[in-house]
DNA sequence: AAGTCATTTCGTCAAATGACGAAATATAAA
DNA sequence: TTTATATTTCGTCATTTGACGAAATGACTT
């Protein structure tokens, strides 16, 4: 039970959802998410936390990044079928369409200049 | 996507997620469901207005009652979905366990007797 | 037609949530 | 070893949530 609401208090915040449906495209770094969502990349983590402690997504440190994705077979039932509904639900919805869109431009920039650009502005 | 946000916000409240494990016995109403969770009548059925505005469940009104109940075969897909991961995760739980345990005495007493009882203490 | 009763709506309040920026952390680069 | 950089943690604040009781609603009974 603490499990299961774990992932479904996850799931209930739309932001989180767009995460999980983004990562879908291939594991991404907190820069490049919080690029595609325009938040403070503190919120974004939060976010990532939140997730990971639900297990719906998993972590990996390389180089100077972290690295979020979505986990493979081996994950836990419920965490399946929680994945499963989402994309089946939403895999067609505008919002999502509309951020793989933005997420394939951010796909095509350097990390690095990603990163950096989060400074200033 | 507003309709899929509304379904896991219905499911972010575990005494929410407890209604709908609740009515795999089949239909209840809002003073057996009061019975049940000990919680004021406002507030139950605060809870079972958030099940029903995600189309969780279904209502219909009887002599002096409203019985709540789940949808059949005919619900949208994300509903069908999300109410088959619930009962999947959580039918064998020990809270689900006891809910039913505890369900089963209420059934057994006259409705009216339990309604009657929710005015006093 | 008035009264009763189950349920809902409303207003209030404490607690949880989600946003932010600043500071802390940890790792890579110089 | 110092510096730079990506991410996380912390403290704050506005908003939302979930609880309650009181009052309103709506449908039978009488």
């Amino acid at each position: 039970m603490r499990e299961f609401m774990a992932i479904t208090k996850a799931l209930s915040d739309p932001n989180r959802v767009r995460v999980l449906l983004a990562l879908r495209q291939g594991e991404l770094c907190v820069c490049q998410i919080t690029e595609l969502f325009s938040f403070a990349p503190s919120t974004v983590s939060k976010h990532l936390s939140i997730l990971h402690h639900a297990h719906l997504i998993l972590s990996r440190k390389s180089e100077r990044w972290v690295y979020y994705r979505l986990p493979d077979k081996s994950a836990p039932v419920a965490v399946r079928e929680a994945l499963d509904w989402v994309h089946k639900s939403l895999a067609k919805s505008a919002e999502t369409k509309a951020d793989i869109k933005k997420l394939k431009q951010i796909l095509k920039t350097d990390l690095a200049v990603i990163c950096r650009r989060q400074k200033c502005c």
